[in-house]
DNA sequence: AGACCAACCTGCTGGC
DNA sequence: TGCCAGCAGGTTGGTC
């Protein structure tokens, strides 16, 4: 469940579900989904057995709860990535494996156990330092995301320090979209999406994206997260669900991204797809254009 | 230093 | 029916 929208309904899942309660065994049942924890699978169990997990938190697509946050150990934190295909599922101990189980928690009050699930294997989970930036900061971040920006939605998003970035860049703007570093949790959709409602072309170089340009860019990607998020996330199977194993409604809602040959609603002339970057772009070619000044 | 993209995996779909 | 190419919501390490 990969985007931000897709990565908080999992977040408040996982608040409601698992937070406050104890772990009482770790079963790691792929190595691969432990590859970021120095030490493996063996570490990972031992940093979290007898532990009790803390609030849910997420900063773009990673998520994360604290551990022993409320006995007063502010120093880890159980920390996860979904990947392409992850799935963290609350679910009950009588229900049969999953194919694709690679993780599975148990807790001591016996009930319902968390589970790791994917496909692909491209997510991870993993136990990570957490940095606090001085006294004020209650709250920290695992260390392996110093490099991850804030997200649109995070109140602390520096609105100017992304116009000032994106214009530094010597980039385009899909790809600006989808650096981490610059702005976090936006993929392939959410970026679709935010460009058509923009206007702009996925190729268009950032240096001449004026600041109301970017300042709709931003907007249009906070507008259309926001309204995803309401209505649980875009999924178009299973593979993409929250704790309780149930899909979002937005891939009905969905203007750009895997409407190819279909209508633009705005004008009527159909969707194209573009090969990019190994990936697809979804835009309208009259109401998406490249601008003149350069050659694409 | 910064930008780029191949590689990491499994499963499904559509064309021949 | 079978096989194979192409595609899928992401990130990274290595290369230039």
């Amino acid at each position: 469940m990969p985007e931000l929208p897709e990565v908080e309904v999992v977040r408040r899942g996982l608040d409601r579900w698992v937070s406050g309660r104890t772990v009482a065994e770790v079963e790691v049942c792929h190595p691969r989904a432990v590859r970021r924890q120095t030490g493996g699978g063996l570490d990972f169990a031992a940093r979290l057995t007898g532990r009790v997990l803390g609030p849910a938190r997420r900063r773009g697509k990673y998520l994360w709860l604290p551990v022993d946050e409320a006995a007063g150990d502010r120093r880890s934190a159980l920390l996860g990535h979904l990947g392409m295909s992850g799935q963290l599922l609350v679910q009950d101990p009588a229900v049969p494996d999953e194919t694709h189980l690679r993780i599975r928690l148990r807790f001591t009050d016996g009930g319902r156990e968390l589970r790791f699930v994917d496909q692909r294997t491209f997510g991870h989970l993993a136990v990570d330092d957490l940095l606090f930036d001085g006294p004020g900061d209650a709250q920290g971040l695992p260390a392996a995301l110093a490099h991850i920006a804030r997200d649109p939605l995070d109140p602390l998003f520096d609105d100017a320090g992304f116009f000032t970035a994106l214009r530094a860049k010597r980039t385009t703007v899909k790809r600006a979209l989808l650096d981490q570093s610059l702005i976090s949790g936006v993929g392939n959709i959410y970026a679709d999406e935010a460009l058509w409602r923009s206007k702009l072309h996925y190729d268009r170089p950032t240096e001449t994206l004026t600041r109301p340009l970017a300042a709709t860019l931003l907007a249009n990607a906070r507008e259309v997260m926001t309204a995803a998020l309401a209505v649980g996330g875009t999924s178009f199977d299973s593979l993409y669900v929250n704790v309780n194993g149930e899909s979002g409604y937005f891939s009905r809602s969905l203007d750009a991204y895997g409407r190819e040959g279909e209508p633009c609603y705005r004008c009527g002339t159909p969707i194209r797809r573009a090969a990019w970057m190994n990936r697809s772009s979804y835009f309208c070619p009259r109401c998406q254009r490249v601008p003149r000044q350069r050659a694409y």
